[in-house]
Formats: structure tokens, sequence, C-alpha cells
DNA sequence: GTTATCGGCTTAAACGGTTAAGTAAATAAA
DNA sequence: TTTATTTACTTAACCGTTTAAGCCGATAAC
């Protein structure tokens, strides 16, 4: 099956050394124009390609960049990978992709083997279960890495987010024009930055419009689908709440199953509102409101960074970027 | 930034050569007991990791596979790669990905550039342009490779597909049983035995129960969004179709909005189904009827046989498997 | 005419890990 | 007791590339 092409195998064929060849390919001033114009032509004809291991061995630089995140299998995050590989691709970077499911004993192994030199930068969106802060403290200091969207706040190092806090008050307050009297709020992220910046969105706008805050009106997120369901359900029989925050996509689908089951009309019974980057929330029974952060962005800006970075270009961790995420009103909050 | 800790700096530490210290760790009978605990202690200690572009350059081994698929933001190949990553965590591979955006020039410019030792083999989901079937009789001879859902059909190499025949054929008979009498198709991929299949099921239905089959009931997937909508609005006004089956998700949601835009009712005008891995499915307006393959399970299987490949098991070809879709039935099939 | 400069190449040492071959001491077999 | 085997290492070559240093002949500078 193998039998590699080499620039051993250029370099006899041509009668240099296998110097001139890595020279020559990589354009050298110290090569002479015929030598070069030989060496091309017979790599082309050859289909050589460099060898990735002897390269970054010798060069330490792989071209290769890790993404880590929690699962891949998501709107948001699908589309973020698709910003991240589109921007390393035109750099001819290589990105590898690792998933959390939320687990940050995993994402610390992963982190941890990928300090030998297999990548040379990480982007990372953190697991939401409880983590580990002094880990990524260190690991900062040893590998060039970027933050999006799920961030640690307090830690030195590049972060690209979307202003989590605005959205949900507005999205709140939203529901409050609207004319929702009683704003249940579906809790997830709850010990990262991003989530409690959600929730203090949502916190904010209630209390500047003296409205009912209350943790009853508030559901936990849990990795098991059938106890969110419930959850929900409980939620909205004990409380009946007229107006839903969804901190997270995978909350918002079971408030409609609920609804469905209860025989509860959205919008006329329960506002809905999601962070989602469903591409069928306007396809939704009813159409879904939605609070849609700019995933394919994100990621764009997250790797342009990091490349950044990576060609030496000091980034300051104050280049961090906020983009703006976008409330669009379709007819789970329609207001009559 | 660096400072990497290598075996030379255990050996050093421990006054062994560095032989050594590769052969304890990979726990090799020629190291003593004792000699093999304090190397792996301090291993631990130092949190020393294996540089893979030295194991790999000595080696030939990347641990590492690629997957080559059109798109990831798609819940198809999202589901997939997650069932790739998941077997590939299991044995400690690494997972590169790569977007063809259904281009077959860089679908060959990717997997050229992966054939100078950077992974050890490849999953690859074909791009639906016309391409160079030689290409990938020349490539399948080079390196280990596994095509899962999108294949070349007379290619030596093992595939991992589902019944897209049947499943089309079982469709498009659901549509008659619920009283359809003209029936359209929505036509993607019609260049790989995939779409080919799916078709040709569509096709045989209609013929066995003496139905209409006409190439004017049949609108061919563009890549752009704007001309598919206008292709399918067209469609059902010149051709008044009563039902729809859809090769592909993207096909499916711009039905839903022509018939909402020309007040369609679906399933009573218009019944649809759809090749779809839409989690929302069900709480679409209204919910869809689909055939859902089992993506996750084909990234596994295609996955594993991989890594059978690689661990030397010989593969013949005819391991080639054939997974189940599912058709669903919901809303926008119902018969009454 | 001697010395510097330069163009165009080669040599050889690294990068980190693996492994075939060798060695020296201890133990077992003859 | 001598020889064979085993145990526990070490040595050194090698994987493919890069690059500092060196070399040699030719041209330019003085």
């Amino acid at each position: 099956m193998k039998r590699l092409v080499t620039m051993k195998t250029i370099a006899k064929e041509l009668n240099v050394s296998t110097a001139t060849v890595s020279k020559a390919l990589q354009d050298s001033y110290e090569i002479g124009n015929e030598t070069k114009q030989k060496v091309w032509a017979l790599a082309k004809q050859l289909k050589y390609e460099l060898n990735p291991a002897g390269s970054s061995l010798r060069g330490q630089k792989t071209k290769t960049i890790a993404v880590i995140i929690p699962e891949i299998a998501n709107n948001f995050f699908s589309l973020a990978i698709k910003g991240i590989e589109e921007i390393a691709r035109r750099l001819d970077y290589h990105v590898l992709i690792y998933q959390t499911h939320e687990n940050s004993e995993i994402e610390m192994a992963f982190t941890d083997s990928l300090l030998n030199g297999r990548v040379d930068g990480i982007l990372i969106s953190i697991s939401s279960e409880t983590s580990n802060n002094e880990h990524f403290r260190e690991l900062v200091k040893k590998i060039p890495i970027v933050f999006f969207d799920r961030v640690y706040e307090d830690i030195d190092a590049v972060k690209i987010t979307t202003d989590d806090y605005l959205s949900t008050y507005n999205a709140t307050k939203h529901l409050i024009d609207c004319g929702c009297k009683k704003i249940a709020y579906l809790l997830a992220l709850d010990n990262l930055s991003t989530g409690k910046k959600r929730v203090q969105g949502y916190h904010d706008a209630l209390k500047e419009h003296n409205m009912l805050y209350t943790s009853d009106l508030i559901v936990k997120y849990d990795t098991d689908e059938a106890v969110n369901y419930n959850n929900i359900k409980n939620l909205i029989l004990t409380h009946k709440p007229d107006g839903v925050i969804s901190s997270i996509e995978d909350l918002a689908l079971p408030c409609y199953y609920v609804c469905k089951e209860l025989n509860l009309n959205i919008p006329k019974d329960l506002k809905i509102i999601s962070f989602s980057n469903l591409n069928t929330a306007p396809l939704l029974n009813p159409s879904l409101t939605t609070i849609t952060q700019p995933a394919f962005e994100i990621g764009k800006e997250a790797a342009s960074i990091l490349f950044k970075i990576l060609h030496n270009k000091h980034v300051e961790p104050n280049e961090s970027m906020i983009l703006e995420s976008e409330l669009i009103k379709r007819d789970s909050t329609s207001c009559n």
C-alpha cells in the first residue's frame, strides 16, 4: 500500500541533496532557478507531498488546530465548526475535532493530550459541567488558545462571545411588551459566565419592570431528556407561566411537546423565546421566536484570531470580541 | 511558551536510555518491573505525552483518520461525525474534518494532500458534483478508505450505506396508499448511486402501480436556494402534484415555504415525505413524514470497519453494510 | 594581485521516538 | 565446570524535513 515519495526520491533522481530539494520547494533564494524548476517539475510529476511528521518534528509547526466542543450534532456548534473549517482551509490548516459531551474530565484529558505538539493551537467552547478553572489557567500558558461562546471570564485569553446579557434582557423585555405577566426561565450553562449572564439579563429585565422573580419559575437543564420534559411540564402545570425564555435550544423543543400534550396554545397561553440556531424555527408550529447567535461568524472570528496569534502577531486578550445575536420575532411570541 | 517533556527528560532523570523509556512506556517485556514503575511514575508526574510527530515518523502510524464530507452544518453529517468521533475516542484516534462543499476539485485536493502520512485512513462521503471516478480508483490502492452514505458503487472498497432504493420505494408506496395520484420528486445526488437508487425506487413504485411517471414531475436540486424555491413553486403551480418525495432534507423545507405562500394545505392538498434527520420533524407545521437514516450508526459502523482495517484485520469489500432507514409517518402524509 | 563577496550548492546535526542488534550479568542446563 | 539461556538493559540507525555552517568557484572591489 505504501511507497512514499520523499525528498530523497526527488534528490536522488536529480542528483542533488535533500537540502537542496527542501530549499527549492520553499523557493529559497539559496537555490538557482534552473534547479528550482527541475525540483518543482519532478515534485509535481511524482505528486510529492510534504510529510507532516518529518516537517513538524523539525519545524515545530503542525499546521493543525484542535476544536474542542461539547457536541457536534448541535446546530450552533456545527455552524461554528463550519466557520472554523473555512478559515482553516484558506490558510491550509487542518482541523481536529473533539467532543466532550459536557464532561469536564474528558475535556481536561483532551487538552492535556494536545500539549505534545500535535496541534499549534486550540479553539474551545467549554463544557457546562463544573470544571477546573485552575486547569485552564495553566493551559493558556502552554498553548495558544481561543475560547468561543462558552468561556471562562477570568482567564487571560482571547474570547469570542455574543452579548448574552443584552440578548436575554431584550428577549425578556419583548415578552413583557407582549403582555406576559409571569415569565419562566429554562436555565442551562449556569456555572458558566455564558449562562450566568443570560439568567442575569432575564432577572434584571423582570426587576426593572417590577415583575415577579422567583426560583419557582426556573427550571434547570438536566442531561436526561425525560427529566427535562417532566420538569417543564410540572412548571407549566403548577405555576402557569404565560411566557418562557429558554437559554438553550434543547429546552425549547420539550416545551413545545409539553404544550402539545397539555393542549396549550402557543402563543396565546404561553409565549416562547429560545436561544437557537434551528433553521426550521420559521416552520415550527407555531414558528419560534429565537435569539439567534451568529454561530458561523463566531467560528470564523475565533479561527481568524487564533491564526493571527499563531503567526506571531501578538494578540492582546482585549482583542476579545462580542458579536451580536439577533432577536427574530416569530409567531411563538405574537402579541394578539 | 514551550519546553516540552520528552523521553530524553525522563531518561536523563532516571539515568537510563531513551530506548528504555520508550519500551517501558510500551510495557515491553524487555524492561524490568522496577524500571517500568519508575518510568511510569515520572511520566505521570511530568505529564509526559508522546510526541506524535516523532512517533509517527518512525512508526508510520499517526493514530489519526480523516473525515471528508460535503457539509458539516447538516443534520445527517453532524450525526455521522458524532458516531465516528465516539468510536475514534474509544481507540484513542484523532479525527480530522474536511468539508468539500460538494466540490469535487476540493475533494480531490484533500484526498491527495492526505497521502503523505498525515492520516492512517479516510472516511468519506463523496461530493455530489460529477467527479473523477478514476481518481478514487487510484486512491483506494494508496490508503485504507471507507465510503459511507454517498459512495462509488463500482469501486473496490468497503461501503456503508442505507437501502436507498427500498426506502424510496416504500415512501412512494406510502403516498400511493394515502391516495396520491400525482407524485412529484425532488431530485438530488443524481450522479451518485445513492441518488440514482432513490429515484429508481420512486420510479419503480409508480410503475408498479400504473401511475404517471414523467420528468415534468421531477425538480432537480440547485445549489442556489432561491432557484430551488422557484422551481418547486413552478412545479406545484403548473403540475399540481398531490404528493412529493424529497430526496434530501434541503428540498423539503422550501416545499413547506412554497405551500405556505400558495396557501396550500399539507397534507390535504399536498403530501410530503422527505429524507431527513431533522429532530424538529415532529414539530413542524404539520409534522413531517421522514425517511430517517441511522446517521449516527452509519458513522459508528464506518469508523469501526476502518479501524478494523487499520488493525490489519483484512476486510473484504463485501463486508460492506447496508443499514436500514426508518419511514416515520407523520402528519404531512396523514391520510384523511 | 590579493581579498571580499556572492551564488549555489552540500554536509551534518538536529527534532522525538522506535527498534534491530548487541552486551553484560545472572541464572539454568549440560 | 562449561555452555546456553534469560533478563535487563544500551547503542545506534533510522523515519522525513529543516537549517546552520561550510565549501568552492566566480565575479567584484580594492
